[in-house]
DNA sequence: CACCATTAAATCGTGCACAATGTATAAATT
DNA sequence: AATTTATACATTGTGCACGATTTAATGGTG
């Protein structure tokens, strides 16, 4: 039973998984000092990123915001939370949703690290016009593939 | 004191870090059902992709290569080295270095896995041109960023 | 030869990331 | 009202990923 396959497929450079997969990593290791004198770990960020964007959030939104699970962000924010980052409120309304707030420490941490996306495009080295290009194609596939 | 800023920086949506990370995630969630099948975890794919067409390397050099650490490698190689996928052997003239090659387990589930590029490119909606574009942002993204 | 810096690899501790499982509440059905 | 079903959230276990430390081998240099 042959497989359909073209040679495209054998070499590692051709890989575009592989590409995206060191970028993503390597962007981390390049936030990673200032986020170490911030306290906050990669992940943290985004959690920062995406409570100072829209107020206020349940764990089940900022879940489905980054695209992780249950398992991952308690753990998480109850390290958050512990450090009086964020503030974790159970809904009066229905007490199975726990809804989550920035404290003005968190707010002020999110401020701190308002350089990293400048220091990215920096670094990147693409033109103006290739950054545009790669948010729209790598929104366009992660709509796609994560359906 | 001030922090030049534009609103830019604000939005999540405008995060191409964020896009980046939640796709290269995508990526290994829509892999890892054929993975699972062949008892590969995805990093362990790219070592067998790495030495399938490399024939031969050093612990050193699949670091390099992959972006990863002594750390990180280690036990991964172990378990492949375990369960008869790779072998690695000591080289006679530097007792420091360890060479990998693909055993025969090794190169029938790497050919197993051919498939998964082109279930990535079906299903990201992308066209070969952007495909193409996003195979050459990544890379001259990374190696920037990577130095 | 002895000394020191360098390098290769392994080890350890912390923090995601996910699957699987468990628990509690809410809503729907009988 | 009682039972089922679904949902929200927590817990546990495995495997990366990285920094930091350790061990061991190599390669100069005096």
């Amino acid at each position: 039973m042959e497989i359909p396959v073209n040679n495209d497929n054998i070499k590692l450079d051709n890989h575009l998984c592989f590409y995206i997969y060191v970028t993503s990593r390597a962007i981390q290791r390049m936030y990673m000092p200032r986020l170490k004198q911030l306290g906050l770990t990669y992940p943290q960020y985004l959690v920062l990123v995406a409570l100072y964007d829209k107020q206020k959030l349940t764990v089940n939104e900022l879940g489905r915001l980054l695209d992780l699970e249950y398992g991952t962000l308690s753990p998480m924010l109850k390290r958050m939370t512990d450090r009086g980052l964020i503030s974790k409120v159970r809904s009066t309304e229905d007490e199975r949703i726990v809804e989550l707030t920035l404290l003005s420490e968190g707010k002020l941490k999110r401020q701190q690290a308002l350089q990293l996306p400048q220091l990215l495009a920096s670094n990147s080295g693409l033109t103006d016009e290739e950054w545009q290009q790669m948010v729209h194609l790598t929104e366009k596939m992660f709509k796609n593939i994560s359906e």
